[in-house]
DNA sequence: AACTTACTTTCTAAAGC
DNA sequence: GCTTTAAAAAGTAAGTT
């Protein structure tokens, strides 16, 4: 049983969405004078929300993704605010989009520090090099999931698609850092 | 000398020349770093395997070469930086950080982490520091080691700090700004690592 | 010396070079 | 591979005051 109970917080969901038909980017940048669009730049147009903080680019095609939220759910209403701020502008789109949840970053914090040079030599997968960044990088097979982790205790999760898969990798980690003694509390 | 390139240059392959090219750059660096047969064996070593691996395809050669070369550097513990090897070579250093780090995943290398104490003779020889200082430095960053003060630090910003640390205890007279230049890192560094070497060996 | 801003690492989709 | 977006962790850097 670990010993503290980890506070995971959900820092940023990022969605792909789709309204399955084509989008006039250049009639969207005349009614929103507020978008980002630069072609030449990159393909896609930045539409940012204030409420639900995100930024959702759309792309030519219909399809879309949407960053920034603090939530699944938030992400999809982002998504929905996004479509409907469209038409209200006089942009037609037909169907409502289709969402699906591609990332999930979360930061957790452990609740005692870790040793994090014996993490470095015991955990698999993982590369520390302090020369480049402070944190230790560590891949989970399952779920598949990359996690940052930090002497402070704190860590960074990311690559999950599901909120219940940052839980299951943090679960994990904790498990493994209290069986190998990488754990110090105080 | 270069063995393992040796051997398959004797077929010709198309990538042949690239090769060729790429090998011959990395005996200048061996002259240019200073470096051992050890290590430019190792070099072509871990080559070889991401060649087996098939990581070379669609990536520059000259850098995943570099890579190697770091890789072998870290391995065989000389102390030679990213920045050594990238001016060396004229590759952006953080192009030599990404092949270096995706050598680390697909071949499951296992490099020991930069010691500190590997930078002191190299920051001393530079900014010309005594024999006494640096032994004061690296008894502090032993002790440092001990309560795991260099966690997520860069090594290098740890050993100009001890360094400095170590000229005040020892009443020699060497600038912070001179140590920075020396080691390649900023005052501010070696200011807050300074600062948490003196509180938490209180010194 | 403090502040502020910014960059390092990780992830992921999108269309196109 | 790159381009753009968002976000956290902790360390380092650079420009101002």
């Amino acid at each position: 049983m670990p010993q503290t109970k980890p506070i995971v917080s959900v820092e940023n969901v990022v969605a792909s969405a789709s309204v399955d038909q084509k989008m006039d980017l250049n009639e969207i940048t005349r009614t929103f004078p507020d978008v980002e669009y630069h072609p030449d730049q990159f393909p896609g147009l930045v539409f940012r929300l204030k409420s639900p903080k995100t930024a959702t680019l759309i792309f030519t095609s219909g399809k879309m993704v949407c960053t920034g939220s603090k939530s699944e759910e938030m992400a999809r209403k982002a998504v929905k605010t996004v479509v409907q701020k469209l038409r209200k502008g006089g942009i037609k789109v037909k169907k409502d989009a289709t969402v699906e949840i591609q990332n999930i970053v979360a930061s957790i914090n452990l609740g005692g520090k870790i040793h994090l040079e014996q993490a470095a030599r015991t955990l698999p997968r993982s590369m520390y090099e302090p020369e480049q960044f402070p944190g230790l990088i560590h891949r989970m097979l399952d779920p598949k999931t990359v996690i940052l982790l930090f002497s402070s205790g704190k860590l960074v999760c990311t690559g999950a698609k599901k909120e219940p898969d940052v839980y299951r990798s943090v679960n994990n980690l904790h498990a493994l850092l209290e069986e190998k003694n990488l754990m110090i509390y105080d | 000398r270069l063995r393992t390139w040796d051997n398959r240059s004797q077929v010709h392959e198309p990538a042949d020349r690239n090769f060729r090219q790429a090998f011959s750059e990395l005996d200048r660096l061996k002259t240019k770093l200073a470096l051992s047969d050890a290590v430019i064996e190792k070099t072509a070593y871990i080559y070889r395997k991401a060649l087996d691996k098939g990581l070379v395809r669609g990536r520059s050669i000259p850098g995943l070469i570099a890579a190697s070369l770091y890789a072998a550097c870290r391995n065989t513990e000389t102390p030679r930086t990213l920045t050594d090897v990238s001016n060396g070579i004229n590759i952006k250093r953080k192009d030599i950080a990404r092949c270096y780090r995706l050598l680390l995943r697909e071949l499951d290398l296992k490099m020991p982490v930069v010691n500190p104490i590997k930078c002191v003779s190299r920051i001393s020889s530079i900014a010309g520091l005594s024999e006494k200082t640096k032994r004061k430095a690296v008894e502090i960053l032993d002790q440092a080691a001990k309560i795991e003060l260099s966690a997520g630090k860069d090594p290098m910003g740890l050993a100009a700090a001890a360094l400095y640390l170590s000229c005040v205890i020892n009443g020699e007279n060497k600038t912070q700004k001179d140590i920075a230049v020396s080691a390649g890192v900023t005052e501010v560094t070696i200011r807050n690592r300074y600062k948490g070497l003196k509180e938490a060996l209180e010194l």
